[in-house]
DNA sequence: TTTTAAAATGATATGTTATATCATATCCGA
DNA sequence: TCGGATATGATATAACATATCATTTTAAAA
């Protein structure tokens, strides 16, 4: 069984453990970005679907289904790029406690990293301190990833 | 003078420093985000500027006036809100090393804040041992203020 | 097995953020 | 005051996202 399918396998019974519909569309779109391997916009999403499949994916459908996916945990929508990325974790014990993303600004590869809990902690205190309130502890950070620095040098 | 006026004149004395012009329009969108005291979107920006003064600025020139206030770091861009606020810093010396905002996600209140230098440090390895390159380290992270939290409560 | 209500998807319109491009106006040094 | 550089205006359109109502599909009750 290829990876993908393995992945796929998990989050069906992901969802299937409280319920939730992973629909033939839901699980396509799921599909064609984690075969992407990077960040995609919503509208890229479309455009690749619709290769794919030979269809006309309405705009309304495929954010009806990224917000779907979000909220099951499989997609994490990067909110500095505008761009929608499957979850690195799907196949494995996913605790989602602290997400933390570096996204390329050249070609879209995201990478989800661990910060240590002592950073973490020291960013919410300091937070805290200033009179504000953590809603998601989800940081994303623009950067280079290192084939792109390569290319550009 | 009122700390507004005195912050613009900080503004003026900077732009005069290395040649660039502050000029009329500029300085009235500047003006208009400080006094506001948030982060704005263009075109909330825009409205405002157009009921203040009676015109109808264009789209385009806001975003003109905001890029170049941007490149003097008059402004900030919060790509996570998609929204611009008025540097904290104008009036002070302020060297725009790194640079983190919190953002309430409510009222749209930011805080200009600063993590301390080994934060910043250890956060920088674990970028680099992931393969990726910071290219700017603005951090931006969706909170919500007090205000908006007890107000919620 | 048929009925029915909920959930999912489609279709259409529109709102919001941002950029491309060419025209016009303003500024400032030669 | 001429002429090029800089700034702004006007228009069109791209890119990202949501509101709303119609239709289809699903799954469970009757």
């Amino acid at each position: 069984m290829s990876n993908i399918d393995n992945i796929i396998q998990h989050a069906e019974q992901h969802c299937k453990e409280h319920g939730a519909r992973l629909t033939v569309k839901r699980k396509q779109i799921l599909e064609q970005l984690i075969q992407s391997n990077k960040a995609l916009s919503a509208y890229e999403l479309i455009d690749i679907y619709n290769e794919e499949y030979n269809e006309k994916m309405p705009a309304m459908s495929v954010y009806r289904i990224l917000e779907f996916l979000e909220g099951e945990y499989l997609v994490h929508k990067l909110n500095l790029a505008n761009k929608y990325v499957a979850c690195a974790h799907i196949s494995c014990d996913h605790s989602h406690g602290v997400q933390q993303f570096l996204i390329c600004g050249n070609c879209s590869k995201v990478k989800e990293i661990s910060i240590s809990q002592s950073t973490i902690t020291e960013l919410t205190e300091t937070v805290t301190n200033s009179g504000y309130q953590l809603i998601s502890p989800q940081i994303e950070i623009n950067c280079l990833c290192n084939d792109c620095v390569s290319i550009a040098a």
